[in-house]
DNA sequence: CGTGCCGGTTCATTATTTGAACTCTTGGTT
DNA sequence: AACCAAGAGTTCAAATAATGAACCGGCACG
């Protein structure tokens, strides 16, 4: 690993339940020497990408990253356009719904709109989500890439729950059957005791960019109720996809094999 | 520099006027050889903190950065709390407001809310503010840490316009009577006929930690004008930093010398 | 008042970064 | 259709930056 993966290895560490480290615990957890820790921490607070308490000496995510995000949002309004739908599909199924935006491999959290219900998904935001064991990751590699697909798949999938499916097969199983209905299913793959359905978020170029998921708890969920989750959150992904791309897209289907 | 502040030294080269930049343009601007730049790029992109477009191979800020943004605002919501009361501020002066966050010696702009009018101000996102010369930079200063300031006004200060103040004594009294009015004001130091006022936004410690501005073409501009845009904005942060911080906090004013 | 853990620092050793020179591709010009 | 210019991307010996064991001083706990 490079300086510079080193670097945003240490701000991955940084996480919504635990948003503020010490200089031992990023050391600890990142498997780096203290000093070398703690030169890259300087390295990253002089350019804004993390800050320090004054008093409690931790460490967090600095302003720097939020202004680059903002850039980026400026140019490719992913937030804006996806945030509204993503509350609308919340209110209309009453159930938790997250938002992800594909990055370095995997399936990145950027919006999660929480169900008002007692029992109700709780999902973290900056969670990643690996594209097999979840609705979202499925959906995702339905509308990729076929050589996506072939390499992801190729690699060996850890399991999360005893429902995790891991074998090369059945995942392009999953994934034709998402291909051909739209959207995609999850029961506990990923969580014990989470159903879940996602679509995708298509590109200019017809591909998957990030998915829209309803989750909810398994207990609540029949497969009328599914079926209807799933259109809706079919819906919703096209009418983002439209918004984000100005016109209509021809998807990219991986149905064959 | 080492290795990390050059790759954020890349990322910096983005911005919303040009947020796409091809590897022969990054390798010019940074000065960095271009293998060193490419090598960056991989690097940042294997991280998605850039991502590369499949036909025109020029890059962009990439999803990774979107996600550790959204990491950040969730713990601490200063655009979120922020940006509602720069929207009213600007409907209620009828000209363009923006907010910035401090960060690694300047202050970033996060959010605009543009001006309805024909004749009005612009600022884009991301654009990194100096601390003399600007409303939002002198109102940050009166209500920030003495030491920042002086080391601040120790180095040597470039002039934007003709009516930038560039000398540490004048610097020091707009500081001074920024801090006694609890707002600032700027004619021209940064860009020609545009007028500002700006007041700072609070941190727990009663530091400045941001800002807010109205930005108004010169011309629209007189003495009773300016103030109650003075005392708007500093209502808008008055309330931005309560929220913020939960609880009342005591200000620090820089009135010495 | 000793023990453990914290944040932070030092400097000889080591490994990574660097950049001149190279290829390959694209698009425009004569 | 041959030429040129400019772009993206690659290679490898030389130069430079990163590394980490051992260190300091402070603080909290028993």
């Amino acid at each position: 690993m490079g300086t510079v993966g080193k670097a945003i290895f240490l701000l991955d560490l940084f996480t919504a339940r635990e948003p503020e480290l010490g200089l031992s615990e990023l050391s600890r957890r990142s498997g780096f020497d203290k000093a070398t820790t703690r030169r890259l921490l300087v390295s990253l607070s002089q350019n804004g990408f993390v800050e320090q308490d004054v008093e409690s000496r931790r460490y967090r995510l600095g302003a720097g990253i939020s202004r680059l995000a903002r850039i980026r949002e400026a140019h490719f309004p992913f937030l804006q356009i996806s945030t509204p739908a993503a509350r609308e599909l919340s209110l209309q199924t009453g159930e938790t719904v997250h938002l992800s935006e594909f990055s370095a491999g995997a399936l990145a959290t950027v919006h999660v709109e929480q169900s008002t219900r007692a029992n109700r998904v709780n999902v973290d935001i900056g969670q990643i989500l690996p594209l097999h064991g979840t609705a979202s990751g499925i959906a995702f590699l339905a509308f990729s890439r076929p050589e996506l697909v072939k390499s992801y798949v190729d690699h060996p999938l850890p399991a999360f729950t005893s429902h995790t499916i891991t074998g090369r097969a059945e995942v392009m199983a999953a994934v034709r059957a998402a291909a051909a209905r739209g959207y995609s299913q999850s029961s506990q793959g990923y969580e014990e005791g989470v159903f879940s359905v996602a679509a995708p978020i298509l590109g200019p170029d017809g591909y998957a960019i990030g998915t829209l998921s309803v989750a909810s708890p398994l207990s609540r969920i029949d497969d009328g109720l599914a079926a209807r989750h799933g259109e809706a959150v079919m819906d919703a992904c096209r009418q983002i996809s439209l918004s984000l791309n100005g016109e209509p897209v021809g998807t990219r289907l991986n149905l064959a094999s």
